[in-house]
RNA sequence: GCCGACGUAGCUCAGUGGUAGAGCAACGGUUUCGUAAACCGUAGGUCGUGGGUUCAAAUCCCACCGUCGGCUCCA
């Protein structure tokens, strides 16, 4: 007999032998039937896995979490076992879970996967589900035959990867009919359902390409990418979120409301930022500038082309070149567009001798940057080609370091708590291949890590994620949806200033090497603008809004009092839209609605005659009719407040 | 860059070998109206670009440009 350990801190004996199902059945027949797989000291298992005395044992049904592991895997399989059958020249490769589904990557000589194949594969799938075969585990006896076998049918993906897993006992998942007659199977260490017949509700999503271990010298791939959900409901929800995701889509809500465009005549991956949008950057910037100003930043202004021997001794030229634009000649010397900000501002600081007494210097300039990007990634505004950093690079002692991330980690919680973003950041520390002593790497991080806890801000470690030159503090932000956001980084730079030989005299007379911090809160405008456009979607707050207030007379005996209203308004710095067109007051206010301006004020008889105006909220309605003055008290206030 | 899809009026889209269409927007007129689309009319397109096939091409073929979805999440 073994003794298992139960989740609520219970135990139950069992024979020796016996399964995660066996143990289910002997809680309850309802568990039984529940069960799909077992979290065995806290590992994700098939039910069919035999028990050790002492496990601690989960069962898992649909209602937990990680069951989804074993849906969407299983459903993996189910799926190309369904493309095999549809296109028995099809080999597969590899057929992960991913966030909210999966995918399969299979090679298919001869034919393109289209959306009526996916309509074909689905129809299969169905059949499969519907004949509930079961999932087995199967230790593989002899690697060797077995490698024979694949290599026979063609299989040479799971002929690798068989090879280079021969040694960790690999296993397959056969799939059998209801006779135990296996009909397909596929090299996989699990783990899967019990059988197909629990698989409900799943759609296939959507065809692309891949390579072959996501390395382009390899073989291309047809990627099909699937969700699969235990209800129908819930993927009714998902792929109403994805429908969410789309009404928000930034490229999309630029044509509504006319914000930036692309042109083909200038280059893919640049930005024409239309007035409505520049006026949102504009007021980002203004606040900008004032929350540095207060925190001791001081503004500087770099050029945008510099003759190569600054990226030489930068280094970029040997590690960055492919990013950068190609060089040109001015008075028969090279010179490059700049990628980054940070040899600039070290010009600055090296333009003369720094004391400790300097220190800290922070330089901080909104420094637009061009790289190369593949045009198969460019995204709306997202991914580009030109943008503008928000940049900033602080020049301290290593004393004073800690404080220096302390008060970079205060103006970002500042700014992203403002724009109405959670975040959480993450700690990434020295990589393999780096450059830098092990004290630099220690003291570096280790600074960065106090500064994160001496803020109780809540952060993850992530081993070996830092960049080559420095450990860095990256934030992820959580948007409206829910959606994960790359936001704000902090890096100790442990390159730069040895390449340019960045030093400070010390009190003691000698020179000493600066500490760099690297930082940008926003990212670049052009990314940040873009998600904040998908985060609000559309509506920014008032103190953002390109119109925050619009004036619509009813009829033309009301424009002399509205003319009156939109120049006091103006006079207050609001930005104005009139709108005293012969349209009916309905067909305008349904404009502003679209818009998305944040208050409509309707000037009627009623109105001239108090010296009133009737205000209009674009999600809230009707307000209650108010002097001018009030209004533009309550309008200011909220723009005061930032919402 | 690679795989796949797509590119028709400012926008959203219809048109699959035989004279380019609709709605909205724009423009002109009428309407002067109380909280999400008044009415009538006008104009607007070398169908992404270039080449080819054909008596005839938005439509079929090729090349290029651009856009979109992917190409990291390891059996």
């Amino acid at each position: 007999m073994i003794t298992i350990k139960l989740p609520d801190g219970g135990e139950r004996t069992l024979e020796k032998g016996s399964t995660a199902g066996d143990l289910a059945k002997s809680i309850s027949q309802g568990l039984a039937r529940k069960a799909v797989g077992a979290l065995i000291n806290e590992e994700i298992r098939d039910l069919a896995t035999p028990l050790n005395e002492q496990d601690k044992v989960k069962i898992l049904t649909p209602d937990d979490s990680e069951s989804y592991e074993l849906l969407r895997h299983s459903t993996a399989h189910v799926m190309a076992q369904a493309v095999q059958r549809i296109f028995p020249h099809a080999k597969i490769a590899i057929g992960p879970t991913i966030q909210d589904g999966f995918y399969y990557d299979f090679e298919i000589p001869d034919h393109s996967l289209s959306t009526e194949d996916l309509q074909k594969i689905e129809e299969e799938m169905k059949k499969i589900v519907k004949e509930d075969q079961k999932l087995v585990r199967y230790n593989i006896p002899d690697v060797d035959k077995q490698l024979d076998e694949f290599r026979g049918q063609g299989e040479k993906f799971k002929a690798e990867l068989l090879n280079e897993h021969r040694d960790h006992n690999p296993t397959l998942y056969l799939m059998q009919d209801k006779d135990g007659k296996t009909i397909w199977n596929d090299l996989c260490r699990g783990p899967h359902l019990p059988s197909t017949g629990v698989i409900k509700a799943f759609k296939l999503m959507k065809v692309s390409g891949s390579y072959w271990r996501g390395d382009e010298h390899r073989e291309q791939l047809q990627r099909i990418y699937a969700t699969a959900w235990w209800k129908e409901a819930d993927l009714a929800d998902y792929l109403h979120r994805l429908e969410e995701a789309e009404r928000r889509d930034h490229r999309k809500l630029s044509k509504q409301l006319d914000l930036f465009t692309v042109h083909e005549e200038v280059g893919p991956g640049l930005i024409f930022w239309h007035p409505n949008l520049a006026t949102v950057r504009a007021t980002i910037e203004d606040f900008w500038r004032d929350e540095h100003r207060r925190r001791g930043y001081q503004f500087v202004f770099t050029p945008h082309i510099a003759h190569e021997k600054l990226y030489e001794i930068s280094g970029h030229l040997e590690n960055y070149a492919e990013n950068m634009y190609a060089s040109m000649e001015i008075d028969e010397e090279p010179y490059r567009v700049k990628p980054m900000n940070c040899p600039g501002h070290i010009m600055i600081y090296k333009s003369r001798l720094r004391s400790y007494r300097d220190l800290p210097l922070r330089f901080a300039e909104l420094g637009t940057v061009y790289r190369y990007e593949r045009s198969g990634v460019l995204h709306g505004m997202l991914r580009v080609r030109g943008f503008t950093q928000d940049d900033s690079h602080i020049f301290c002692r290593p004393d004073q370091l800690e404080s220096e991330v302390g008060g970079i980690l205060d103006l970002i919680e500042h700014l992203m708590s403002t724009f109405g973003y959670t975040y959480k950041a993450y700690l990434a520390t020295r990589p393999e291949k780096s450059l830098g002593t092990t004290e630099e790497w220690e003291f570096a991080t280790t600074a960065l890590e106090n500064a994160l806890k001496s803020r109780k801000m809540d952060y993850e470690v992530e081993e070996g994620g830092g960049a080559f030159y420095a450990p860095k503090i990256d934030i992820k932000l959580f948007d409206a949806i829910g959606r994960e956001w790359q936001g704000p980084t902090v890096q100790v730079d442990l390159n730069l200033p040895n390449r340019f030989d960045v030093t400070y005299i010390g009190d003691d007379g000698n020179r000493h090497k600066v500490v760099m911090v690297h930082r940008a809160v926003l990212g670049s405008m052009e990314r940040f603008c873009g998600g904040l456009i998908e985060h609000y979607a559309g509506a920014f707050p008032t103190w953002l809004a390109p119109e925050q207030v619009a004036v619509l007379p009813i009829a033309d005996r009301h424009q002399e009092y509205a003319n009156e209203v939109v120049k006091q308004l103006q006079s207050k710095m609001l930005r104005v839209k009139f709108d005293d067109r012969a349209e009916t007051i309905n067909y305008r206010i349904r404009e502003c609605q679209v818009e998305q301006v944040p208050y409509m004020l309707v000037i009627g008889d009623k109105e001239v005659e108090n010296k009133t105006v009737a205000p209009r909220h674009r999600r809230q309605g009707n307000l209650s009719p108010m002097p001018l003055t009030e209004f533009i008290d309550l309008i200011e206030t909220e723009i005061k407040e930032k919402k």
